[in-house]
DNA sequence: CCCGCATGCCGGAACGTTCCGGCAAACCAA
DNA sequence: TTGGTTTGCCGGAACGTTCCGGCATGCGGG
């Protein structure tokens, strides 16, 4: 239980013998204020347990001090997002700056900006975000009607022609993909640079598309329609989180000894048997690529439709080794 | 981008021809206001697209609206945590109150309250917020200094005896345990439940003990010492989330044929091959229930010291089915 | 008619911090 | 000595909303 008030500016100003003005300039590096005057006020404020009342900051500032949050509730993908979701706060807190996860659009968010992890095109609740007018970054570009003021993105379609390169290299000769629709940016970067790769080599286009919270029964089965075709699929690329690991017992018991690689990686593919390749889209670095973009927007030192590009690498493992 | 300014509650009043209280009232319910003024009011509002200045409200009210919410940053539990901070954010938005996520101790949070999810007896971060004497709420209990305002915790004893009879009807004579330490309430009630149950049944309570934030590495070592043991191990309990599936590899190499469970669900364990039995923590609604207790602390209508009880269930699967 | 009560409005002050501009003192140059 | 500049303090007002208590009006009862 809290012991007693809080201890406010007026506090430490009359603990320091300063006025409330010197006191706040002092805390805050503002004004014209001597080096006395700055250490005898912190010293004060450190013995009172002094904490600035945020409310009252920020609505003198006209400021919230605080950006939301918004990621699909997704839990195949819960390892990613939660390392994003750590990320960003992590940046956020660099700044100062708390951050307030956002669900649903039911009420307009009284944020300073907003983050948004993997916007879909047709989800109505980033519809609804992006129709704030607040400064937003996204993770990825949003496929749907309007702009973000911040793209934070990685090389999909590049990085997909590296993983098939690979594959090829370890004798794949008919790769197929399963992919999410085309709803998400990431999804139909990867689908771009699975095609473009084909038309480069001569190979044919197999995919499948599936939603984007596909359940694991619809990976199931559009892997036995690729599994199904003649010649024979000899290398599958998994775009949905976890669903590489999810195929592995169809696999199995189909007694298909084909390449496998996934086009999110996660400890589950470290641990799985045999351990699968996979891109490492390294998310909680994104989240504090994402949180830094909005507050450089935010100071104005970055002008809207700033990209930034966020490195991904290619993890081999021996799910693809030639066997 | 922001259009223009946004309204204010004296721009509602002057619109709809009242004082700048009766707007006040008339959208909160409060004070006294004819039904009609409230109508006018409430439409002046909509019309103006009005949201209230969060700041504004809480430096009045001396609260700030949000509640801070931490979970251990476990990569191996993203299926359970995510679920659960979906959860806290859902039961807060339904009191129309946000939720920060507080990933370290460095800065006092300025929150009307705290939810702490697996709370670990040696977290500095966790022994921090609760020296902060804000109102507490912790799902399982706290096993370091200090007692939390509200418990939300699971019978986790009983249903590892009731997991522990399945096994015994399903043939099992010699059940292991792979748990984390007591650091966790949650770990020290299964690993409690286990020899409990052991000592009922006149067995061997074969346990090895784990970080709670353990590496594949150190359950595979575990594993492998339980494996070792003479008269071998027919049944394997995996109290560490994610664990369960991570050796099934390892006693698929081993040629083991035993019974294996997993104290914490998620859909990998349903995925795996054979789909596991598991305990189900039912984690979202777990989140819903530590935020709805917070409130009530906050509101006074649950007394400093309110346990309540999540229900939690047995999944039966085929990783238990006698063979 | 007068008094008490209920209803429905109202303005002022409060919340804690920051912004703005004023003022006094000290110093330096002409 | 006078004028200009710099330094370091200061008080008042602002931010948007809520709380508090006052007041006017209408109604009913004595």
């Amino acid at each position: 239980m809290r012991a007693d008030e809080p201890a406010t500016i007026l506090t430490v100003a009359k603990t320091a013998g300063v006025s409330k003005t010197t006191a706040s300039d002092a805390l805050r590096g503002s004004g014209r204020v001597s080096e006395e005057t700055k250490a005898r006020v912190m010293e004060a404020a450190d013995a009172l347990g002094y904490v600035p009342n945020g409310s009252a900051r920020h609505l003198r500032r006209a400021s919230t001090g605080t950006i939301g949050l918004h990621v699909p509730e997704v839990l195949t993908r819960s390892s990613y997002y939660m390392s994003f979701v750590f990320g960003v706060v992590q940046g956020a807190a660099d700044n100062d700056y708390d951050v307030t996860l956002i669900t649903s659009g039911r009420r307009t968010p009284r944020v300073d900006g907003l983050v948004l992890g993997d916007p879909l095109g047709d989800d109505p609740i980033v519809a609804k975000l992006m129709d704030t007018g607040l400064p937003t970054v996204t993770c990825e570009r949003f496929t749907g009607t309007g702009r973000a003021d911040g793209v934070v993105r990685s090389e999909h379609a590049e990085m997909l022609g590296r993983l098939m390169d690979h594959l090829r290299a370890s004798g794949a000769t008919r790769p197929a993909l399963i992919v999410a629709g085309d709803m998400s940016d990431w999804a139909a970067s990867v689908h771009r640079g699975f095609r473009d790769w084909c038309t480069r080599h001569g190979a044919d286009p197999l995919v499948r598309t599936v939603p984007f919270d596909c359940s694991a029964d619809e990976v199931h089965q559009a892997a036995r329609d690729l599994l199904a075709l003649e010649p024979r699929v000899d290398a599958l690329v998994c775009g949905p989180a976890g669903s590489a690991t999810d195929l592995l017992p169809l696999l199995r018991e189909e007694g298909r000894d084909l390449l496998l690689a996934s086009c999110v990686d996660s400890p589950a593919m470290l641990q799985a048997d045999p351990p699968i390749t996979a891109i490492d889209l390294r998310p909680r670095e994104a989240g504090v690529r994402c949180a830094e973009l909005l507050f450089d927007l935010l100071r104005g030192t970055s002008p809207a439709g700033t990209e930034r590009i966020h490195p991904i690498e290619l993890t081999l493992r021996a799910s693809t080794q030639p066997s």
